[in-house]
DNA sequence: TATAACTTTGCAACCCGGTTGCACTTATTA
DNA sequence: TAATAAGTGCAACCGGGTTGCAAAGTTATA
């Protein structure tokens, strides 16, 4: 059973108001990640500054990470209850070339690289491109 | 040996131009990748559409690739002399966060992955974060 | 060689995602 | 309740990317 949105701010530090519950809702309904322009649309009244400093409070509470698939803008999508954004938490996203949506693939973890000589890793960012299944 | 620029681009089936040479001389002088701005900026004079265009064709031609490591502006580095940018010739990237170059890890194929059911895999992108040998 | 056809370049303007300043409203706290 | 802080809405701006169009340069054709 999924909690209250409400709940799952809190949880994360945030200060739960009508708006950021609402565009919660939307993250939480939607099955693949979604861009500032996207979730504009999905409001007609909501403010653009207002929904973009509602993604960055959530993404700095780990609430969501963004995938920039290399398609224009930046999309978002919920992180897993237990993620704290770490290298272990990564996955591979996948975008469909086709329906241009952006999958967050949780069960498949980032492979490890082996990198050249004094170089140090920090994060990894995999974006497969290709066909959904949907559009197959 | 490395042949001249202007064989270089005819090889690709590319008309070379002074303002091409120049230009490729400049990425083959690059030991990173180089976004449109930070090309603008080596050249005094050119225009900006013009590098812009430059850039298109040289990318379509397969002379260069594109690489979004996240931070802003698409940059571009010289594709291997073989390279066709199929999946096969996929390398993964490196960003440094701290002097913000973007380095090629020919040498560093792409892993591959086990995709969900029904998806097919068109290309992968891969950008490692974290700090250069330069920077250590 | 002259002319026509095409390609490349330069300039200007535009689009769009992202971002910030500021005033106003809404919540919090003393 | 007054004072303070946090959140929201509006407007404006920035910067990378992109296109239209005319001028300059190149190539092909008669």
């Amino acid at each position: 059973m999924s909690e209250k949105p409400e709940q799952k701010l809190r949880k994360r530090n945030i200060k739960p108001t009508a708006m950021r519950e609402l565009v919660l809702k939307v993250l939480t309904d939607q099955k693949t990640a979604i861009s500032l322009p996207e979730l504009e649309q999905k409001f007609e009244k909501a403010d653009k500054a207002t929904l973009y400093r509602t993604l960055k409070t959530f993404e700095k509470q780990k609430l969501i990470h963004s995938i920039d698939d290399g398609t224009g803008p930046v999309k978002y999508a919920l992180c897993l209850e237990e993620c704290s954004c770490s290298v272990n938490d990564l996955h591979v996203h996948f975008h469909c070339t086709k329906c241009n949506k952006t999958y967050c693939l949780h069960e498949i973890p980032v492979p490890s690289v082996n990198l050249p000589k004094n170089f140090s890793l920090e994060s990894v960012d995999m974006v497969v491109q290709g066909i959904c299944a949907n559009c197959k």
